[in-house]
DNA sequence: CACAAAGAACCTGTTCAGCA
DNA sequence: TGCTGAACAGGTTCTTTGTG
C-alpha cells in the first residue's frame, strides 16, 4: 500500500479510532508508506497479526540464514588467504631458483650458515628464538620417524656427554681419606651436582622411575634410588668413579655381609668388591689411627677403657683346632674440650681430714676363749 | 631310625697379576 | 693408581652314605 499524503484513500466509513492504548493487545503495526517512491501495482499488503510463536520462527530462521552468511563469508576469506599464501610461496621458490639455489634446503642451510651479521641476528631472533619448538613440530608431523630417530641420536650424544661428566663428579680426589669421604657423602648433595652435571640423565631416570622432589614421601625413598642409579651408571663407565660404592662396601662389611653378598651387589655396580672393602677398612684404621695420635699430644683427653673376653667355640676340636677364649681390653678416646693442658690435676681425690678410729686392745689376753681355756 | 664318617661346599682373609 | 678376580690357606657347615 502506497498513496500521496494529500490524497488520502477513500474510504466509505471510518470507524471510530480506538486509542493508543485500546490498540494495545500484543499486535505489532508495520510502517507501509515510503515517500517518494512510485506508484504500485502491488497486491494491498494488510496488517497482519503476528503471534509469538510466529515470531520465535521466523526470529530462528532468521539467525539460520545469518549463520549461513557468515559462514559462507569465513570460507571465502580463508580461500583467499590460502591462494594469497600458496601464491607467496610459489613466489620465494621461484625467487629461490632465480637466485641460483638448486632447492629449498640449500636456500635453508645458506640462510642459516649466513655470516652476515643482520641476517644472522634475523633468523637467530625471528627465526629461531620464537619458533624453533613450532618448527620441529612441523617437521615432526611432516616425516614422524626421521623426526624421531633424529632426537634419539641428538639425546644419546647428550646422555653421552653428562654419564662422562657424572663420572668426574664421582671419582674421589686423588690421595683423599676415606673418612673424608663419608665425611661428605650426602644424598641431597649428590643429586643436587648430579642435576647440575647431567640435568637430562637426571630427568630421564626420573621421569622413568616417577619420581619427582616436591612428591609425596612414600614408602620407598626415591632420592636414594635415584643417587643409586646415577652412581651405578657413573661406575659401570669408570670403576674409579667410587664415592658411593665405598660408602656402600664399608656398610656392607659393617653389617656382617657375606662375600658372595658383595660379589653381586659389586656386579650391579652398587658397592666395591670384598677385597675392596677390607682395603678402604684398613685405610680408614690407619687415618683414624693417626687423627688419634694427632689429638693426643695437642689437647687433653680422657680414656675409657674396659675387658674384652670373646669365646671362639669350635664344633669339632682337634689337636689343630681347639675352643679358645680371646681376652683384650678396649679403649675410647674421648677429646676434653675447653681445658687448658697441664690444668688437670694427677690424683682427682680431695684430701683426707678423718681417720680410721684406733682401738688400744691387747688380742691375746682380751679376746675369748684364750689359748688356755682352748687347750683345757 | 640314630649315629658316625667322609667329603663337598662354603666361609674369611690374603696375595698377586691384569685391566683401565 | 685404583680396582677386580682368581687362587690359595685354613677353617666350618651341610649333605650323603654306610652301619648297627
Amino acid at each position: 500500500m502506497n498513496f500521496p499524503p494529500n490524497e488520502p484513500p477513500a474510504v466509505p466509513a471510518r470507524s471510530k479510532r480506538k486509542s493508543a492504548k485500546e490498540n494495545d493487545n500484543g499486535l505489532q503495526i508495520q510502517a507501509m508508506y515510503t515517500p517518494g517512491a512510485p506508484h504500485t501495482t502491488k497486491k494491498r499488503r494488510v496488517l497482519a497479526t503476528i503471534t509469538p510463536e510466529e515470531q520465535a520462527i521466523a526470529s530462528a530462521a532468521y539467525q539460520e540464514k545469518l549463520l549461513e552468511r557468515l559462514e559462507d563469508e569465513k570460507r571465502m576469506r580463508e580461500a583467499a588467504e590460502v591462494k594469497r599464501v600458496e601464491d607467496g610461496v610459489r613466489s620465494v621458490l621461484t625467487a629461490v631458483q632465480e637466485a641460483g639455489f638448486t632447492s629449498l634446503f640449500e636456500f635453508q642451510k645458506a640462510l642459516h650458515a649466513c655470516k652476515n651479521q643482520q641476517i644472522s641476528s634475523q633468523v637467530t631472533r625471528n627465526y629461531l628464538d620464537d619458533h624453533a619448538p613450532s618448527m620441529l613440530e612441523l617437521v615432526a608431523a611432516r616425516q614422524p620417524s626421521a623426526a624421531d630417530h633424529w632426537a634419539s641420536e641428538r639425546f644419546l650424544k647428550i646422555i653421552q656427554k653428562e654419564g662422562a661428566r657424572l663420572v668426574s663428579l664421582l671419582i674421589p680426589e686423588s690421595g683423599i681419606e676415606v673418612s673424608t669421604v663419608l665425611q661428605r657423602y650426602s644424598i641431597p648433595e649428590l643429586l643436587d651436582e648430579a642435576r647440575d652435571v647431567a640435568p637430562h640423565l637426571c630427568e630421564m631416570l626420573s621421569t622413568a622411575m616417577a619420581y619427582s622432589e616436591d612428591g609425596l614421601e612414600t614408602r620407598k625413598h626415591k632420592d636414594v634410588m635415584l643417587a643409586s642409579l646415577l652412581s651405578a651408571i657413573a661406575q659401570t663407565r669408570n670403576e674409579r668413579a667410587s664415592t658411593f660404592q665405598i660408602v656402600g662396601c664399608l656398610y656392607l662389611y659393617a653389617c656382617g655381609a657375606p662375600r658372595s653378598l658383595f660379589e653381586v651387589l659389586n656386579h650391579a655396580g652398587f658397592a666395591l668388591s670384598y677385597g675392596s672393602a677390607i682395603l678402604k677398612l684398613k685405610q680408614l684404621s690407619r687415618e683414624r689411627l693417626e687423627l688419634m695420635r694427632d689429638i693426643v699430644r695437642t689437647q687433653p683427653c680422657m680414656l675409657v677403657y674396659d675387658n674384652m673376653n670373646i669365646a671362639f667355640r669350635v664344633n669339632e676340636q682337634r689337636e689343630t683346632s681347639k675352643d679358645h677364649f680371646d681376652n683384650g681390653t678396649t679403649a675410647t678416646l674421648i677429646p676434653l674440650f675447653r681445658v687448658k693442658p697441664s690444668s688437670l690435676h694427677l690424683s682427682l681425690l680431695t684430701p683426707r681430714l678423718t681417720r680410721r678410729i684406733t682401738y688400744n686392745y691387747d688380742p691375746g689376753k682380751e679376746l675369748l676363749p684364750s689359748r688356755q681355756q682352748i687347750e683345757e
